[in-house]
DNA sequence: AATGAATGAGCATTCATTCAT
DNA sequence: TATGAATGAATGCTCATTCAT
């Protein structure tokens, strides 16, 4: 049995190759959206209707579910490394960074605790190759003799310990939660906002 | 065509109200069973079969997913009054009571940062009241100059760092990152163990 | 993100655990008329629909598409052992009862040649037992000296090679070229028909 | 916002009328791998990809998936007469020839009993056609006498019968089998292989 | 009171076909 | 003339929920 699509039908304009750039940077806006909506789990047809696109185009920028978390947190995680990059870069400026994702980013919490709550199904690679890129950015501007040098695990402890302090329907709360929880690891914190170069 | 009932059928017995308590407590013991496997988001039926009863069972006795959830949920929680409650109860002894719950229950640790993942669906209703028994149960222990006594707040953004940190394959890992992240913020816990009375 | 159903809505009779067996015939008889409509690979759901039941149901009875095709060969191949088995048994009336299978069964026939055509995809496990099953009827009755008996196998050969034959639109063509395949090997054939106990 | 080219973009050379010849070739020959590797039921777009050019190419030489198989087929078909048509020609020989396009070629096999297991929908027309080539070459061939010159269709009925019995994984068993096939018809058969002028 | 079959909506995924460039 | 992105229907499969027995 086959596939057909009935000729005669109306067929939405085809937009050519051109939209394809376009369409890929929708697609990962509209993920971030619905992923802040539904969460992690949200239906990916839900993120290509939210696109305006088809879900054939998804599958076509993105293999699979993983892809498209994997990119949506790729800009958070590349804003982090330019916040680190910068000229005037210090630790609590960084965080800062690092704190308005989480506060912004259902899908970049979900990264730091990567999903633990799905059964033991150990971390994926994806998330682990992006945790350990927030680490060298972290770990590059971290003081000898800080707090959280002290044990190897205890700056990604903190991190995703202040990323599970994170929770309130308002990204209000959810700052004023995290400020709150860098407070308790005596961990100085910056302005919380994007990285804009 | 009538419909008469096939003699040889084998047909369950009715247990009766005995069964109605028992079957209670299989299901909860299974789901905790499933939701160390395979996560908050198991099928019902998993459950339900691991319990070895009919789904109806498993609808008579909880009207929805968040019941089961709950159910479990309250088990852990009043193991940690009862601990609070002991002739001997002290903060660390609590912590570690409750430490062991979060490394032991997927679905506890998801009580605290309660589904935030799963978008801002305002935590429900019956996570709010478990995690004000939590609350209240290690409040009363709290001494007046402690850390976590600072301000209002602090307490239950402790618990939600610290459930935050609990990640990893094995109960060993989780407890050793939980034990790392009360470090952090400077908390005695106690042994991490099941309160037995 | 949650399956729904909308509780206000009309949902059509559960029929109760007596439909079950019912059902579970339904279906194989769907399976059979919707695969000699449109061969093997026709969708699973055209099954259901046919059957009047829920995909569901298909899944519950069947678990993969195998299972479904493995049940309606079943038929066919126990008529053909019931027929080696009958007090009058010989060749030429099991070939007779076997090719009436395979001039009314397009699933029948795929069995023989199974799937070749799907790719280099060596024939499903399924199909390789059941075709024994029709092998060993046939050679229960298979005198010493016949054309058939001279290889091993020949008369697997043989079947596939008759099966190879039947084609047309109608099941009187497909009989007509079975008889002169048969004709062809030499083979005598009885009445073409299935088997009446 | 006016939509300019990109300058930097990559356009592969429009190569004009050869690369069209050149890429129907590269086409029907993708489809013979594909084809022989994935079944009849290939994607399309495996094909194109096969082929190293776009899907737009495909459509533009083969109107449809049919147009394809044809294409593919009208090569052995074409040996076929080609054989029918040499010096040396005689039927064993030409046999040969036919039943290593029946080892070889998925499609081919398919052509013969044309998909009769997709659904009595009478043979596609360009199956027809081809089955018809192939069968004059054959009879031009057959001598008065010969064991399939008794009935009008018995000839064109052992190729079908053959073609039944091609099944395989390797393409030596299937050669095997086809001799046996064969010889069960009393057919003698020149050497397996396919016909070079 | 328990069983477990049935329902059917929902989501993932594939692929034929069109069409802007 | 070629490219390859986009479309979206079709299909497979899963699971929450209901309900006859």
């Amino acid at each position: 049995m086959t596939q057909h699509s009935v000729p005669g039908e109306q067929r939405p304009a085809n937009e050519g190759r051109k939209a394809a750039a376009r369409n890929r940077a929708a697609l990962v806006a509209a993920a971030r959206d619905v992923y802040s909506e539904y969460g992690l789990d949200a239906p990916l047809s839900a993120i290509a209707r939210r696109a305006g696109v088809g879900q054939g185009v998804l599958y076509r920028h993105f293999p699979d579910r993983e892809a498209v978390a994997s990119a949506v947190l790729e800009e958070n995680v590349r804003q982090i490394e330019e916040a680190a990059a910068a000229e005037d870069a210090d630790l609590p400026r960084i965080l800062g960074v690092l704190t308005w994702h989480l506060t912004e980013s259902a899908a970049f919490i979900g990264l730091l605790h990567a999903d633990e709550a799905d059964g033991p199904s150990s971390v994926p690679p994806y998330a682990q190759a992006l945790s350990e890129r927030v680490e060298r950015a972290l770990r590059a501007h971290l003081p000898d003799g800080h707090r959280l040098a002290a044990a190897d695990d205890d700056l990604m402890i903190a991190v995703a310990m202040v990323s599970g302090a994170v929770t309130g329907p308002t990204r209000e709360q959810r700052e004023r939660r995290a400020r709150a929880a860098w407070r308790l690891l005596g961990a100085e914190v910056g302005p919380v906002r994007p990285f804009a170069r």
